[in-house]
RNA sequence: GCCGGGAUGGCGGAACUGGCAGACGCAGCGGACUUAAAAUCCGCAGCCCUUAAAAGGGGCGUGGGGGUUCGAGUCCCCCUCUCGGCACCA
């Protein structure tokens, strides 16, 4: 093969040369590459170098990479080769989310073990990274479907066992009757069993496993103020997320006979201020006292029902915003414990049970949900508080609309007895003190965040390594047999029940407390738990007999860059970030946080919409390769826009960026022989230059300072690409001197070298190709990125933009670092600009230095 | 409903702290090379008016309306459309 292909070279030299072929340079490049697996890998520790771990979020083997994990590890490598050649030692690891429901489906559907499908997944995948040149340490790879990972899983969660940090209770889940099992929320379509459209799902109760995360509520709310390197978007979303709200609980005592839940009702406040226009009760469907006060009045029990449903379906669907208020009269009432005033009970849609205490007061008059649940069921509205300023308050009667929260400084309470007159804010204190005084309240601090249910009725996921005896109790395995493994010769396409349970060798076990028979925990862990550590494994892949060695980790942590989807800025980053505060409790890490800066990432869409095979506009990876090359399908992804944007797709684009790759080639084939065997030119004679070659020195070093400043600052490496782009369209105007040999050897030499070294983060293949033409061996991950020199980049001459009264009407061109004296002076001489101003007076000369001069006439 | 983004030529997008809007690329047009085409190389190019044409002028222009400023794509207020997130958060 190879004899055949020197000899056409030898034929038609020149042909062969000048035509951009990336399959050919790609090809000989991936296998040289694939040849040195230590290439890429980082130094345990290096005391010399400062360490760099940059990370991507792992994927999920679902088959074959789409464009949006393209961009997502072509902006990350960028990052790494351009630190690698900036003299860092670099972690760049790569792995795979690996357990998770899409294999299920696929077993089911294609009738594939779920195992066998997710490694051949990974394997083409992993096939398809190294086509497209990411420099990933393989070496450190990470499959969290295997028991070498898994197993630390299990680990984990015999700790936070031990901690008290993992409980059981019990909570709702989908339940189909007819594939008698568990549905995810995904399986659920219109209230519907995905496999049996015409099957309702039901609401049952199971005993599951949950994570305390709200153990660390106030430390995951504080943390985020020190996360300065996290884009404020994410960082706002997750403080919503825990929701931290200051208020007070207040005890209403409920009028008449009352049952086993108690004779009081405690409800959730953060306005106790308003708490004389409270002019009703409202609970949600699952509050414990809701049974004691509708008895077994068959009307109120089928309204209560009613509603329950009607909030579970509004849940599913995701639109509980725009659900239509409900509810239902208990003919019962509570006793306002500040002004003895009865409140009728009510039981509400809209009241969800697991915030709060799932009950509030509902104040109509301040409130908009009480004030549009009032209005339709004829409830008193009474207005408490108002701006001072407004004078008159409208006292009697009903607003409009409701007379929403008056916080300002100046607010004034009315109908309020003893606490008329007071601010909000003073009558929040007062009231609280009274309330504590009087024992009917406190002041408390509740969140949003909840506590984490791991349990999964599924087979593929980490077994959670529970046993349960019919003597001891739940009794944990002991750390000693671990891994427990999860069976692999399962058939999951037979219906009724959880797959594992039907295996008795899997569920049968001795109990390690009294040795009797044991049943062992079917469930298993959500797929968060893999993800909520898995980069602390990168550090030591290996390691048999810990989760992590902790030197290592102090060595390489926190990461310094993390990229990923936006999607993800909640759930696995609260996770992970719980997941490490827990970690450096246990006493094996020592950082708070996994990641100190964060970038996400915009969406690749195309023709205006999201890539899915429904709409048919799905790119492949693949194609553009083959059509393309890897080095332009990736440089395009970077160039198409900044990488915090939505990317649309556009086939055209690739070409234009494959046309230019083939320009910079061209140019280093033709003029490759000045640079070998020439020294590099170190700049400071520029006077010796010719206007053109100067010209040439001085983009260079423009450049290297656009490119060098997107990658610390800003990451647009779109303008830093358009930057590299300028430079070859100013290198193709000198091909003239150049050509005629005018242009100096040296100043060629250096010039080409630094543009390949300023592709290399982009265009890995092609920057090797030419780095070897240039008669260059040294690997380029360990050459040094280019540096620039501030004095040769200066431009010599600055034209000055000159408006009249804020319109362009001229340009002057200056010597740069023209004092301003002169600048005014000759701006005021120049011709148009005396023709602009006339006979008019001047008024004012803004000088903005090296920019522009605005001239104010009147 | 709430929260958070976004809107710039025919298209993707530049413009970093308010300072020449449209860099760079795509598509388009003209030219060179070629028997020809492809590829390649060079050039033109926001819209409108003025002009026989060109040069040159002039006006308009960053979703819409107001404002601040010598000067606004950028800052402030109101509105429209659009994308994403959501657990009605009491």
């Amino acid at each position: 093969m190879s004899e055949t292909k020197t000899n056409v070279t030898a034929n038609q030299p020149e042909q062969r040369e000048l035509r951009y072929d990336p399959q050919r340079i790609e090809e000989k490049w991936h296998a040289r590459w694939e040849a040195d697996p230590t290439l890429y890998a980082a130094e345990p520790h290096d005391s010399k170098r400062k360490k760099y771990y940059v990370l991507e979020m792992l994927p999920y083997p679902s088959g074959a990479l789409h464009m949006g994990h393209v961009r997502n590890y072509a902006i990350g490598d960028a990052l790494a080769r351009y630190m690698w050649m900036s003299g860092h030692n670099v972690l760049h690891p790569m792995g795979w989310d690996a357990f998770g429901l899409p294999a299920e489906n696929a077993a089911i559907k294609n009738n594939v073990p779920p195992r066998q499908w997710t490694l051949s997944n990974i394997a083409h995948m992993k096939a398809q990274m190294k086509r497209l040149g990411f420099a990933y340490d393989w070496s450190r790879e990470v499959t969290t479907c295997l028991p070498e990972y898994y197993k630390w899983n299990q680990w984990f969660f015999l700790k936070l066992y031990e901690k008290g940090l993992a409980y059981r209770k019990k909570s709702k889940v989908n339940w189909c009757p007819e594939c008698a099992t568990v549905l995810a929320n995904e399986q659920v379509v219109d209230g519907c069993c995905w496999r049996h459209e015409e099957t309702q799902v039901e609401q049952r109760e199971l005993e599951q496993w949950f994570v305390r995360t709200t153990n660390y509520s106030e430390e995951l709310l504080a943390g985020l103020d020190k996360l300065e390197g996290w884009p404020e978007k994410v960082r706002t979303m997750q403080r919503n997320w825990i929701g931290r709200s200051e208020g007070a609980l207040v005890d209403f005592k409920i009028d008449g006979p009352t049952g086993s839940a108690g004779d009081k009702i405690t409800v959730f406040t953060t306005r106790i201020d308003t708490i004389f226009g409270a002019t009703s009760i409202q609970l949600a469907p699952e509050h414990p006292v809701v049974a004691d006060l509708i008895g077994n009045d068959p009307h109120l029990h089928s309204k209560v029902e009613d509603l329950m449903r009607e909030q579970v379906r509004a849940r599913e669907a995701g639109d509980v915003g725009a659900i239509e208020k409900h509810g239902v009269f208990t003919g019962r009432y509570a006793i306002n414990p500040f002004n003895q005033e009865k409140a009728p009970i009510w039981v509400a849609n809209y009241i969800l049970m697991d915030y709060g205490t799932g009950a509030i007061m509902s104040v109509p008059a301040h409130d908009e949900r009480d004030y549009e649940f009032a209005k339709k069921y004829d409830l008193e509205i009474r207005i408490v508080i108002l701006p001072r300023r407004t004078g008159e308050p409208p006292a009697h009667g009903e607003p409009e609309q409701p007379v929403l929260p008056y916080t300002e400084k100046d607010s004034l309470l009315i109908n309020s007895g003893e606490f008329n007159e007071l601010s909000n804010q003073e009558a929040i204190e007062k009231m609280s003190a009274v309330a504590e005084k009087k024992g009917f309240g406190k002041r408390t601090v509740t969140y949003r965040l909840k506590d984490w249910g791991i349990s999964r009725q599924r087979y593929w996921g980490t077994p959670i390594p529970m046993l349960y005896c019919e003597k001891c109790g739940v009794a944990p395995v002991e750390e000693k047999d671990l891994p427990v493994v999860l069976p692999e010769n399962v058939d999951i396409t037979l219906q009724g029940g959880s797959p594992l349970g039907r295996l008795p060798d899997f569920v049968n076990a001795t109990c390690p407390k009294c040795g009797g028979s044991a049943r062992r925990e079917t469930d298993t862990m959500d797929t968060f738990v893999d993800s909520s550590w898995y980069f602390y494994r990168y550090t030591n892949a290996q390691l048999a007999d810990r989760p992590l060695d902790t030197a290592t980790v102090d060595y390489w942590f926190p990461i310094d860059q993390y990229i990923g989807g936006v999607e993800h800025a909640i759930l696995h980053l609260i996770y992970s970030r719980f997941w490490t505060k827990f970690m450096r409790d246990l006493g094996i890490v020592r950082n708070d946080e996994p990641a100190l800066r964060l970038f996400t990432q915009g969406m690749v869409i195309k023709d205006g919409a999201k890539m899915s095979k429904s709409k048919g506009n799905v790119v492949s990876p693949d194609d553009m390769v083959a059509q393309f090359g890897a080095d332009s399908t990736r440089m395009y992804s970077l160039f198409a826009t900044s990488p915090d944007r939505e990317l649309d797709w556009q086939e055209a684009g690739v070409e234009g960026v494959h046309r230019f790759l083939g320009r910079a080639y061209r140019f280093v084939m033709r003029n490759a022989g000045a640079a070998r065997g020439s020294q590099s030119r170190d700049g400071a004679r520029s006077a010796e230059l010719s206007p053109k070659s100067r010209q040439i020195e001085r983009k260079l070093h423009q450049t290297i300072k656009r490119v060098t400043e997107d990658f610390q600052g800003r990451w647009h490496f779109n303008t830093s690409v358009a930057a590299i782009m300028e430079f070859v369209n100013e290198l193709y105007g000198a091909e003239d001197e150049i050509s005629s040999g005018r242009f100096p050897r040296e100043l060629l030499a250096d010039v080409q070298r630094r543009l390949v070294l300023l592709l290399a983060p982009f265009s890995p293949y092609l920057a090797a190709e030419l780095w070897e033409v240039l008669g260059e061996h040294q690997n380029l991950l360990r050459h040094p990125w280019p540096a620039f020199d501030p004095a040769l980049a200066r431009e010599d001459e600055i034209t000055y933009a000159v408006q009249i009264n804020g319109k362009l009407r001229s340009h002057v061109v200056l010597p740069a670092e023209s004092p301003e004296d002169l600048v005014r002076e000759r701006v005021l001489a120049d011709e148009k600009v005396r023709a602009a101003i006339a006979d008019k007076q001047v008024a004012k000369v803004i000088v903005v230095a090296g920019k522009l001069v605005n001239v104010v006439v009147r």
